[in-house]
DNA sequence: CTGAGTGCAAAGGCTTTGCACCCGT
DNA sequence: ACGGGTGCAAAGCCTTTGCACTCAG
């Protein structure tokens, strides 16, 4: 944990790490936002990448999402919303619904102390439902 | 994929496995089962567990809870539930809610081809909230 | 007897980290 | 000039896999 006074700077990198998660137009992963960065600066290394996503998903400008295997998938929003996860291609999309707060409030009834949630729908991306409808 | 017609066999290791999760009394990872089971029978393997897991999970005999980072936890309850999964110590606790198939209906609706969800709420196990509120 | 299951060890995928140098502030 | 950031490469963690052998059915 370092101190809270620690200092973000402003790197070439870091912004250009940014960007790319912020124009993907769909959930990235850490490797493909390395491979697209390095059309442009062939000299970033991997290592920076993750350090950045890193320190971007804690300065609270982009998200995370977990899915179970696979790569980890970041997201241009940061607010908390909810995704589905492709069981043909893998793909992350969002999901178009409200956040419930007040599943959160139900856990805390129950007598957990909740800080918040995560949903994951598991099915076909539009994609892939499209060609599998055919 | 394998074909519809294999057939699962009944080994001393998979038996094993699979009581071992059923009493864990929490939800052991992969390691933690072949640790315990290493201490009656020395020789097993860690790929044994690993593939046995895999298997008892197709035969819809235990559940995975894929946690973003750090090991899978395997649940002895193969029923779709959620969960909590502790910040401060990483355990997974099971949550005392029903399922809520109307969430899929929901999505359905949006037009997406939903075949189920996943909730992992985020906050204190009872053990850890119990130690903090000290 | 057949092929699913096993132990072993090596490899695999993804991510983190130690180090020396660099650069923003 | 201080200390965060970088590139590089090695290591780390968890999991999967190839192989020859074993054992359940």
């Amino acid at each position: 944990m370092k101190p809270a006074t620690s200092q973000f700077r402003n790197s070439k990198q870091r912004q250009r790490v940014l960007d790319t998660v912020a124009h993907a137009g769909f959930h990235p992963t850490a490797d493909w936002v390395y491979q697209q960065i390095r059309l442009e600066d062939p000299n970033i290394s991997l290592g920076t990448v993750y350090r950045n996503l890193d320190v971007l998903y804690q300065m609270g400008k982009i998200g995370r999402v977990g899915v179970g295997d696979g790569p980890e998938a970041f997201d241009a929003n940061p607010m908390p919303h909810y995704h589905l996860i492709c069981r043909e291609c893998g793909r992350v999309e969002d999901m178009p619904m409200p956040y419930m707060t007040e599943l959160d409030r139900q856990a805390q009834q129950a007598g957990f102390s909740v800080t918040g949630h995560r949903i994951l729908f598991e099915g076909l991306c539009e994609e892939c439902a499209k060609r599998t409808r055919q």
